[in-house]
DNA sequence: GATAATGATTACAGATCTGAACGATTGTCA
DNA sequence: TGACAATCGTTCAGATCTGTAATCATTATC
């Protein structure tokens, strides 16, 4: 039952597993470099539109929602505060904390990202009519739901883990 | 035109180029545990079945193929031949050339990953019907060729790179 | 008011990547 | 034939990246 040779056929192309692995590798690889030219890396980009959506987090939340250890976090927004993009205030009710938001700067890079996102939405996907654009969308949107992924957030800007 | 309230709500869980991106990174992520069971990493499981799609390649055409450099190739490929998945045999047209092969071992092997990716397969596409689970795939399959990935490689083991 | 817990940061050690070089082999061309 | 360039596999050193653990300030616990 393994030399089936029409069943084993798809599998050169893979399912939709390989498929969402594969194209989701080159799509990031195509966002990386549309951001580049905004001086920016998708983990910078993704940190730009989380805190417009929920200002005012800590650093150790944003930190975990990225998927990177908090030691990390640390020079990467260092980066963003010496380019005047985000801001660090000291929460006043617990002093520990640092509540970041965007500046005017941030926003303003904010909205050119919106510009670079739509064009690369479109680019990736030419192959689509509308109504199949639409329908992709939902049943992706469907998986991600299932498979608990939170909604705008994207915790890949880690390594493979292979424990 | 930039406020309205309806237009902007999708931009939030993203389009459909964030959500392969997103999920790609989540599918994978999933796809490495699971291999890691086998003692494999994902590139390695790659290896494996581009050597069964097309046996005989010189190493430096799974490099590229891979996403890796060839320096980077040689260790790789020094870990799977000490377990004995794989073998180096010199090309006798071109002494220059290994073509790599898959042992016993290691085809052995690769049916075991074929289980595993089905299972994977089945898990990641839970929430959809089984004709809905067609539909993703001619979808996914369309942009692909499109983008003009190459059907069944992963190149996606490799580094974002910003340039 | 002493002790534990938490957030941000730093220090450090280990893994990993990159690009340039090297030896061996083959193609080219006078 | 013989010099020269190109290719394949490989190695190596420098740079980069990554996670763990220790440190400091602040807050919660009791």
């Amino acid at each position: 039952m393994s030399t089936n040779r029409e069943k084993e056929s798809p599998a050169f192309r893979g399912g939709a597993a390989f498929l969402l692995s594969q194209l989701g590798a080159h799509v990031a690889q195509q966002f990386a470099d549309r951001v580049a030219e905004l001086d920016l890396t998708p983990a910078q980009a993704g940190l730009l539109r989380m805190l417009v959506q929920a200002p005012g987090r800590s650093q150790r939340e944003l930190a975990e929602m990225l998927g990177m250890p908090p030691s990390r976090f640390v020079p990467f927004a260092d980066g963003m505060q010496e380019r005047g993009l985000i801001e660090r205030r000291r929460n006043p009710d617990d002093r520990r904390v640092y509540s970041l938001t965007l500046t005017d700067k941030g926003m303003e890079l904010l909205a050119r990202l919106g510009t670079v996102a739509k064009a690369h939405e479109e680019q990736v996907c030419q192959a689509l009519a509308p109504d199949e654009h639409q329908q992709l969308i939902g049943l992706l949107r469907r998986i991600a739901d299932q498979q608990q992924l939170t909604p705008g957030v994207h915790g890949g800007y880690r390594r493979l883990r292979s424990g």
